[in-house]
DNA sequence: ACGTTGCTTGACAACGTTGTCGGTCTGCGG
DNA sequence: CCGCAGACCGACAACGTTGTCAAGCAACGT
């Protein structure tokens, strides 16, 4: 009933356990003759090697524990994705769960990860700003954040602050001087730093930041075709609409395109599907998630090899795509401009 | 180094590891006082049952399997995700794993999900069309299908046929009879169960089914803007588009637009993000991967507490809707006056 | 002939958990 | 007073694997 072991594969081929093992873990000084016996064996049953046994006998298994928001965003659907794909290729299995952006959901996903599962890495977009409870492990589970960053761990982001700022530039630079800011969310690192981004921009053009452009989130759920008409409502209505977020982005042009506004200045930050078809196309921010989950995994996989080093920040590059709708010129003069930022470890 | 075992609750409470494993899987006949004298332990130490020792005892682990196509498939990464949600309620975990529509893959990963990792059950998108070399595991591991439907297990699919023919049906009634069909792939079951749908409401509408009206996939990679081309240069071009799947869909509404062709009737299988937002919105047959996944759990869940009923197949409904594209009257319009619905939010 | 080296192999313990079995203790009826 | 049921608890084996240690054996140099 039970599926063949290793014991079974030592009886067919009338060696030791011990020899089984040494053959499917490829080490040196089996005889030639005994290793192909033993193939023969594995490949007649069927044997697979028994992970639960492995992990136990080792103290870390053969799976990487990848924690994030959600999957149903396509963001981090991609980014897992990508890491699923690095990860066959080192026989390595992925143990997925998501947080809801709670961070008690979080603490408990990453506890059944490494002392439950004892997964052999973890990836993880982290919901709380630091994960402190982590460092008992730090020897043990490498870890590497996604997205937001840590402090205490290796962190592969993009520069939330020099895109936005690119981004609120470029509408600056097109006299843009009414600018919103959608979905302004203390509780995320990124956020806070791409609205930095935005706020510096202003300010080095000696524009005011108006309280009531920026639209808050409090617990994560803005009603954007609300917001939308009360930001288009203002007596002093923005002339350029920046989304901080993929989600926000569609709903803000999902919004714009009902409402039949589509022609008001608009950039996102992250790219989504069918971003280039709508008309105008809609400009974007553009973070591969793609990148960002290889890189990720790839740091850890080096992890694996040399512990804990110095905790690193890796910035992934990110690039403005310019498609139309970000192009659209304000109440002033109007110049267009075209650059990218990152690409180097901070 | 290693997490605290359940040795050393042992050790803290002063009683034996029998107890905690008493405590731990809730247990009756444990004193309430050494009930909760070990609790205390174990929130000190922060214990953890390890899995792993657990599914190596038990035979089978706290996880289950989910092999999908591909991650970066928005309609598999929301099923994905329901699963995901459903079953921490039942404090199982998800391990996730794609085929990239290769067989090999496919099997190499079901035989590491259950002869290695020893998961609880597996739900798949099966890449072929049965899996005999489950037959061995049936009685320990219980296996659904989703979306593409398995004889040999119970299945959760889509009534592919029936949707088709709903799709292909409105064009004929609007007066077109030169319909298209996108992406036919005969390695697919639902494709299959789709293309049949359509030559059938053409039959019955006697409707000759032109050859150079199907768009053929051999190895699942269509270049959508030369195929859109290529239909649309015809002598007698086609005046209504069917994709028969989400991808295909969103290469075949990519491409109408880009070359303003976008008035051309046209529906597709498979919802997708801001096919509503589109001028005309897109019209598609709804089939709703979280519903999809939430009922392949569920039935998973069952088949864990009384394993191998009859193989059946499970079919979650579909709705055809309407938004627009799909309502576009061909040249023989019966009814001239077909009014366009505005598409409500999905 | 003999020790030494290198190659090949196996016996055994251990990883953390749970199932089996048996033990101790209390309270109760006879 | 004894016996017995029931509640509570612990020693031990076992799950499948790998690390440790040591043994067997051939070839080699002296």
């Amino acid at each position: 009933m039970r599926p063949p072991g290793i014991k079974d594969v030592a009886a067919q081929s009338g060696v030791s356990i011990k020899t089984v093992s040494r053959v499917v873990n490829g080490e040196a000084s089996v005889h030639p003759e005994t290793r192909s016996r033993v193939l023969e064996a594995i490949d007649r049953l069927g044997y697979v090697p028994n992970t639960a046994a492995r992990s136990l006998k080792s103290g870390t298994g053969g799976a990487i524990g990848v924690l994030i928001d959600s999957l149903a965003d396509p963001f981090f659907a991609s980014l897992v994705s990508a890491i699923e794909t690095r990860a066959l290729k080192e026989g390595l299995s992925v143990l997925v769960a998501s947080t809801g952006l709670d961070e008690r959901r979080e603490r408990d996903q990453l506890t059944g990860f490494i002392a439950g599962h004892q997964v052999a890495g973890v990836i993880i977009a982290p919901v709380a700003g630091e994960l402190p409870y982590l460092e008992a492990f730090r020897q043990v589970t490498p870890v590497v954040a996604v997205d937001r960053a840590l402090t205490a761990f290796d962190s592969v982001v993009v520069d939330d602050y020099a895109a936005t700022q690119l981004a609120i530039r470029q509408f600056v630079e097109l006299g843009h001087t009414r600018i919103a800011f959608y979905d302004r969310d203390e509780r995320f690192l990124t956020i806070r730093r791409r609205y930095q981004g935005y706020t510096d921009v202003l300010a080095e053009a000696g524009i005011e930041v108006d309280p009531a452009l920026v639209s808050w989130t409090i617990d994560g759920s803005l009603d954007y075709a609300a917001e939308t008409d009360r930001l288009l409502g203002l007596d002093d209505p923005p002339t350029a609409l920046f989304a901080s977020n993929a989600k926000a982005a569609i709903g803000l042009t999902t919004t714009l395109h009902r409402i039949g506004r589509e022609g008001i200045a608009h950039i996102a930050f992250g790219d989504f599907s069918l971003a280039d078809v709508l008309r105008p196309a809609v400009s974007c921010i553009n973070q591969d998630p793609f990148v960002i989950g290889t890189a990720a995994i790839e740091r850890l996989l080096e992890l694996r090899e040399s512990p804990s080093n110095e905790p690193r920040e890796w910035v992934v590059p990110t690039s403005l795509t310019q498609r139309g709708s970000g192009e659209i010129p304000g109440p002033n003069a109007a110049v267009t401009s075209t650059s990218t930022v990152g690409g180097t470890a901070a």
